[in-house]
DNA sequence: TTACTCGGTGACTGCGTGCTCAGTTAATGG
DNA sequence: CCATTAACTGAGCACGCAGTCACCGAGTAA
């Protein structure tokens, strides 16, 4: 690979970088190809040598982004003995990229098609470990007998809503962090048949 | 009322109601002054005669909404209704007025500051009215004694992630009109103590 | 050294937006 | 009948945006 080769190599990464970091931060609709360029250092029109529309962008970067997240919940997934268990890593997961996390619920809906349903793709993967966990659960007699898939809508609801309205349950910090607690508690509470309700 | 004062209520209900109806088609941040005076059949500056600018337009139509459904939940909370009733009577609501309540929760993170205060104030005196009968059903002993505050925000992330994602639910109809029935049976299986868990 | 290639540049274009304001029209009231 | 008022008009403004293109200059190959 010569001088320019590797040049141009370079300059696709610097631009790909900043783009994730800036979608993340700011979220994809509301990142200019302007802040883009301006971060990575490059004319503006550089930008479109190496991409041919801004929504190309973030097709390469947001999906790869939470592939490689959601990847590291795998290993933890597989010798996860139960639902609890599951529920604090993943939460742990998205209070530690909590900023993408939070942007991906509130700009889903605007996505173009493919990418929303390449993303949509992979909560159903992890949604799947939950419903295995949670029906372990019920087989053993620790949870009680509810419809699974309107039970989980419960629980990943109520994390959505948490996360797209971030900015009105905390100014800085993390909302998922904040009510980390009350909903795993709270969800085991309610999933959980009781010994003796009055104590 | 003379014939000038009737002609301005009239145009102003007529831009107010093709506004409504642009918003449900195409959302509040997609619809343009310019379309709703166009449909309106006025001149772009007239709207601004009505409205002081575009955000305190959705905040009367939501508002109106809001209100109807705060009214028609009234009569249930006066006479002493249980929480199952006023679940079936919101959802009911909800889903009569399921277009506006979709872009609603599609759109609420990207408002001014002042206009999604305002929305979420409303949603906040509904909320509480749930609270109040959640609270006597557990002080009557049939619900369970859990965090009232995390399990109502199970409920509504329910509801609000159906709707901010309804066209991966449903092509045409209505998501609530879908799920209400497990919505419900399954957050009343939640919280209520099981007289025995084995039947 | 020279002719050519090609990644990079940034002023510019075209478009869409919310909102304004000088001017028009018609109802009102004395 | 006419001066006043108020609803209405629509061209135009200021702004922000994605995307373009004529040009530049360093790398390359002969």
């Amino acid at each position: 690979m010569n001088k320019r080769q590797k040049q141009k190599q370079k300059t696709r990464e610097k631009i790909v970088s900043c783009a994730k970091e800036l979608f993340i931060q700011k979220g994809f609709l509301h990142t200019t190809t302007s802040e883009i360029a301006a971060a990575a250092g490059i004319a503006h029109g550089t930008l479109f040598l190496h991409f041919p529309a801004k929504e190309s962008l973030i097709l390469e970067i947001m999906d790869t982004v939470l592939e490689q997240i959601q990847a590291a919940l795998q290993p933890v997934i597989a010798h996860a003995g139960n639902l609890d268990e599951i529920i604090r890593c993943y939460l742990d997961l998205i209070e530690q990229h909590e900023a993408i996390f939070s942007t991906k619920a509130r700009e889903m809906p605007f996505y173009g098609d493919e990418l929303r349903r390449k993303l949509l793709f992979r909560d159903a993967i992890i949604r799947g470990h939950f419903h295995t966990l949670f029906q372990q659960g019920i087989d053993d007699g620790i949870y009680r007998q509810v419809d699974i898939q309107t039970a989980l809508t419960f629980f990943f609801g109520a994390i959505h809503y948490y996360l797209s309205l971030k900015q009105i349950f905390v100014v800085d910090g993390s909302v998922i962090g904040k009510f980390k607690d009350q909903i795993i508690s709270t969800f085991n509470a309610l999933i959980t048949i009781p010994k003796t309700e009055e104590s």
